[in-house]
DNA sequence: CGTTCCATGTAAAACGTTACATGATTCT
DNA sequence: AGAATCATGTAACGTTTTACATGGAACG
């Protein structure tokens, strides 16, 4: 079965919005959409190079006073983009390493638990307080006009921390409840 | 740097708690972590055989009428599975391809995503069904003693499920709101 | 006696990160 | 001038999935 590859259509759906570079794609990621997606440029540069090669993009001259080497997604290539983005989405893989601790401890670790639930909260915390400031941010931007589709992906980001949040404190709750501390 | 080595110890965990196969392991992760950890025959059957070899399990013979191979944790085993268990978690890398694709859907693709979000919430409502009848069964089985710590695991997929839910709900309505479909 | 599930395993390919190398531009 | 950031790229390594191969046990 042929693999999803993902990252090709990744950095096709950030071209399809304009001329971008190997670096502005990163950094167009990990601005907005780090916390649910990431490429590194180990495979963002490959990537650009065979997306050129197989036609979805061609390099445009920039006239930025840095040498950039820009990209334009051509119209083979938005086809492909819009077949990808109305297929099904495969199964999330998801590899969570604090939620994989929780179900291999025993009773024995329950004070080692309480410490990575600790600092889970805090990051989480820290997260969450991001993400409603980039929210309010972009609502001020927005205030008549309809807000662009990746507004959705933010309210994800604060709807998912949340949870994890809410989920923290009654984990914490529940191990301190056991007197097994 | 060092990579994390999950799957060691995730193996490590699971057999740290009475003697497993590789099908057994397989099956326990698939049965209670499937939404959060997932590891497959290739790895497993590998990563036993070099756990054996650096001498933190061994073979024990089975007197099942199947030809299982079981593996049991050695102390040295023990030390470096409690060891890796109170270290901080390493951040995750979650590839979500449902946020990729609103994330660099144009307006013209509201009815594509639309549809991707229906399916998907379709999805989650099962699966959270899913998850509550495993926790009233859980609970009942617990009803006076404690229960383990796997427990949170479960309480988890039902916060983060229910959470992407309304998460859903809301893109749905939001997009609707539009006119754009 | 055939089908389904149990069970172990390997090889190849795909995926993804990290570390390194290099050099230009901008800012202080 | 020096530091920080911008910018592109590659090689090595580690991780993970997929596809294939094999055969025994249970069940109807």
């Amino acid at each position: 079965m042929a693999r999803s590859n993902n990252t090709l259509y990744a950095i096709l759906g950030i071209i399809a919005h304009g001329p971008r570079s190997g670096y502005d794609i990163r950094k167009q990621f990990n601005a907005s959409l780090r916390f649910f997606w990431s490429e590194s440029y180990g495979q963002i540069y490959p990537m650009l190079k065979q997306i050129e090669r197989e036609g979805y993009a061609e390099p445009v001259e920039s006239n930025d006073s840095r040498r950039k080497k820009l990209y334009r997604i051509t119209p083979e290539g938005q086809t492909v983009f819009r077949q990808w983005l109305s297929e099904p989405v495969n199964p999330i893989n998801y590899r969570d390493e604090l939620l994989l601790k929780i179900f291999v401890a025993g009773p024995q670790d329950a004070k080692a638990i309480l410490a990575l639930l600790a600092s889970e909260r805090e990051e989480l915390e820290k997260n969450v307080a991001v993400l409603k400031e980039q929210e309010s941010q972009a609502l001020q931007q927005y205030h008549n006009r309809v807000p662009p589709t990746w507004m959705l992906t933010l309210r994800y980001g604060i709807h998912s921390m949340e949870a994890r949040l809410r989920w923290c404190e009654e984990a914490i709750h529940d191990l301190r409840g056991k007197g097994e501390v």
